[in-house]
DNA sequence: GTCTATAAAAGGATAGAC
DNA sequence: GTCTATCCTTTTATAGAC
């Protein structure tokens, strides 16, 4: 019994802390670092708000877990992705639409990204290990193209970090400022067939100008 | 001495609005909506806190006057663009590099949309202006694409929203999200000689897209 | 590790005189 | 229209029992 009792409590220090994690997401993605209530966030928690201390020692300690929880998502994610058994131009295509279907489908990403550049990256900057976490992306894009130019698909002369700069600016735009977006122009940047009809149209945006067609020049 | 006291005096009314919006824009941008303080607005003033309330009611009333004007601003610079004179491409270039260096020197409006879409552009959708003042863009856009077509420099069927879209999207990410994509990435998207490289970046993508090569298809 | 109660400070808003 | 002083609520953070 007393070995029931251990092993049922044995990750109940790990749940609490990812149900926090959880719960603390949500509350600074609607809310923002400084909107952000942590009476709010314990509220929804199983615990309470002195184990939430406990556990990240201050508001700002807890957002900056979850801050470095989001990007070990996406790490994970990007990790499915076997690129180099794909030929260049399919390996491309392959890249930006994972791109688009992971923060089209994340919208809370993209909104913490978004909080996290208000307050100027300065939490972000904190996390020793970030730097490494978003290598693995570039090497794979770099690798990508050198192939692709080998092969003499692509012409383009172009940097991994601005091919993934104009990758990451089309799919992140269209989610991280789709509220402000639609009020303007009174469109639903979130309907299904408008996000099928843009993923095709960033898809072949980036290709086009990656291949660097000679009618261009 | 009495008519010089009141011709000093009558302006006074407008000069210490337009001071207190300065300076909180300043703030907002700097600390976002719920992060900004009305004390530290007040100090920063030639006038009181109380003036500040008399004025704009709340700190909400504030931050809406404050983004109110920031499309006003932008609004007024399109307005000196004359696209109409121009054939499609040139045009369609200008309104690209229009945008760019828009965005490029003014990162405070960029950042004050980044922090609107982080409450869901509730402040914006209050106001009662603002759908009329970004029609022009679509409408002077729609042009272009329209006369494009009649002449045959444009294949690409699209709308002039997605175009916007694209625009929009590639201009402002960089702005937007410099501080998490230099920390990421190590390199710094305001260093001028990164800016004349994206800004032809982006203008040609662009443009490629909407010519719609043959090649591409 | 977990709970209740509370300290300590900050911040939005206003009263009331002039 | 403008200034000083201040109210009152909210909010972060912690003390101390169990």
């Amino acid at each position: 019994m007393s070995v029931a009792k251990e092993t049922a409590r044995k990750p109940d220090a790990e749940r609490t802390r990812a149900d926090i994690l959880s719960v603390a997401r949500q509350e600074f993605v609607e809310h923002g670092l400084s909107g952000a209530r942590v009476d709010a966030i314990a509220e929804r928690t199983r615990t309470t708000k002195r184990m939430l201390y406990y556990y990240f020692g201050s508001k700002e300690g807890l957002y900056s877990a979850v801050l470095e929880q989001a990007y070990a998502d996406i790490r994970t994610s990007e990790a499915t992705l076997a690129l180099e058994d794909l030929d260049p131009l399919t390996a491309l295509r392959r890249l930006i639409e994972f791109t688009f279907d992971y923060e089209d489908s994340h919208p809370d990403f993209v909104r913490l990204i978004a909080i996290e550049n208000v307050h100027q990256a300065q939490y972000l900057n904190r996390l020793p290990t970030i730097q490494s976490v978003n290598a693995n992306v570039i090497a794979a894009l770099d690798s990508i193209l050198a192939r692709g130019r080998a092969e003499g698909v692509f012409v383009r002369a172009c940097s991994a970090v601005d091919v993934h700069l104009m990758i990451s600016g089309l799919c992140f735009y269209r989610v991280s400022n789709r509220h402000t977006f639609g009020a303007i122009f009174g469109c639903d940047l979130s309907a299904p067939e408008v996000r099928e009809r843009h993923k095709a149209m960033i898809v072949e945006t980036v290709v086009g100008w990656v291949i660097g067609s000679a009618a261009l020049r």
